[in-house]
DNA sequence: GATGAATGAGCGTTCATTCAT
DNA sequence: AATGAATGAACGCTCATTCAT
């Protein structure tokens, strides 16, 4: 592909990021889309063969640059505990800093195709090597410095609470200073570690 | 308002929390409400400005039972802890066993009328005497058996592992069952009690 | 269905009819039928469930008003040679009086409908006892006063003719008056006679 | 032109004449056709000013293959009725085994383009020199052996049985072999023919 | 000359809402 | 009061045609 296709295509994604964010998918024309792109409509049908196909490849950019993020600076000798609290506020600090994908994957995961993705991914984990980090903590440490729960469970521990503020940030119900984070992340930890420990 | 017109908004309101959990609010016409609550298009229009007003009537609904289901059998003599325990399974129960609830609320939530419906409850309660007991727990106990943390952030911790277990139960990731459901309970807990505790 | 519902399906048909002949099923947006026949687009869905099933019904009024008018003054107690006029006769003035269905069922017998609806009617007629007058006057007469040979076959010598007259006739190729509607008609007979006779 | 641009406009013909046999005029969209032909969408418009004029040109090469096939062999000695037999089994055979070639004319004789060209072509048959060899029989013999009828309805007698039966033969509801070839070629001069012959 | 990415008018269809009955 | 037939704006999507490369 040209690079003058790939910007093309990059422009589409970011105008799809923008108005799924702030009107949702369905109240997202394309033709508004097309517009706020700076590209003709029939151009967003060469790249993605129809709105859904849009949202899952956007889905797949988004989830991508939140992977990365949230296993920036990891080190494998800290303690779990400290891991986890560094994936974690890695993990706030994008969803805080980066609205429109966290408005985008909201509504993703709540859209008929968010449930199977979630299940996909899920098995993914369970059958290849490509790990989440999280998964790997909680595998690693499950019935030591963590709970010995179901992962499922873990993870609504952990993130629960995260997406819960991270949206009444967003609708400036809370601000969330890094005492406030630190403070969350901390809860976090609290919720799924052994309390021996 | 005679017995029979209740009866009438009764129905609709039961075919919209329906429809609407199933199909979700764009996916469900008009049309295919007022089918399965047995009464004309126009009759809903009586009863509901237009389709918005009979979502934040359904919210209403929704949200008394939901109220009501959350204090049930609360004891004021309890410790804090327990009183939180039994709050929150009150909690997790109304939503694993009510579906359609659940889901109309999370959409609810997710789209442009939540965010201001939450800023409205929460200045609601500074306002008023009339107090979620979730809200009342945390603003006497705070500082104390609990973290001294903003009131958002302790419903985030409190709240947020719930919402995200609830989804993925109805998704069919997970099994709740007694025992989980004590666990994430348990889990709450740990994330918002002072660690002196 | 009450009688404005019906009197609005039929402007629908008659609508459709009028526009299909003119311009064929693709160049005849909805939309312009909608104002052709004085009602909105979106009523049109509410008597046909989309496009393709509104060609269907039309085609089966015009088919039912076709075979209705070939029938007309029927005699069983005449030869087979005058009844074969007689029906064939029928046929040319209605065709030829009638352009918008001739069109139309011209524009339906070439479409992926018309192959399957013509099979279908060919199965039906030898299946049921319900029979094209024609296929009567063949089956009964074939080897004795008509030429022995595939039904398909007679078909094709009896209508072939009409339909390639009349198409002319339309286009302004050439005038069918009495005289020359008498000849073709003899002269299919010419072609399936048998030559003994 | 050079070489290379003939061969891409041959190319191109006959990627339209499958495509347009085998979907349509307006099903047949000019990317698929260019994909077909192996070349650029953009290079079907040096050849064509547009769709129609491709139609238009596809039309005219078509239609010379046929008129080439039809006087194959032909002998002017030979009887009237011999050599009607000649061309018109001559007819027969070539819309018979090209498929496409007969389905475009079809849609083409049915579409606005056709009636236009069919008069074009009357004119010019009355005009010049160049006449159809059907026509020079139809009218050397009119009033001798063929009887005394306008030309157009000696036409429809004459092609209409053969269009509707290559039609069916095509559609699959009648198998064409030499028996039958020879029956329907009989049957349509059985049709033309005076009958004092 | 040749290409195919880009375009946007125009399509079939849906559905919240109205209003005559 | 209750109905549901009628409406048309708005949607997602297609495709003949253009034009920069």
């Amino acid at each position: 592909m040209s690079p003058a296709s790939i910007e093309k295509q990059k422009a589409i994604l970011k105008a799809a990021l923008e108005l799924f964010a702030e009107q949702g998918f369905h109240a997202a024309p394309m033709a508004q889309l097309a517009t706020q792109a700076h590209v003709g409509v029939g151009s967003i049908y060469r790249y993605f063969k129809d709105k859904n196909e849009l949202i899952e490849a956007l889905y797949e950019e988004v989830d991508e640059a939140l992977q990365i993020a949230i296993i920036a600076g990891a080190d494998p000798t800290l303690s779990t505990r400290q891991q986890f609290l560094h994936l974690i506020t890695n993990l706030i600090y994008f969803l805080k800093d980066h609205p429109h994908e966290f408005k985008f994957l909201e509504q993703y995961y709540h859209s008929p195709f968010g449930i199977d993705k979630k299940r996909e991914k899920l098995l993914l984990d369970n059958a290849t090597g490509r790990q989440s980090p999280f998964i790997k903590i909680f595998l690693d440490s499950s019935g030591k410095e963590i709970k010995f729960l179901p992962l499922q469970v873990l993870h609504a521990l952990a993130f629960g609470p995260i997406l819960f503020l991270i949206r009444d940030t967003l609708a400036g119900l809370v601000e969330m200073d890094d005492t406030v984070i630190a403070q969350v992340a901390d809860g976090c930890w609290d919720a799924i570690k052994n309390r021996a420990d």
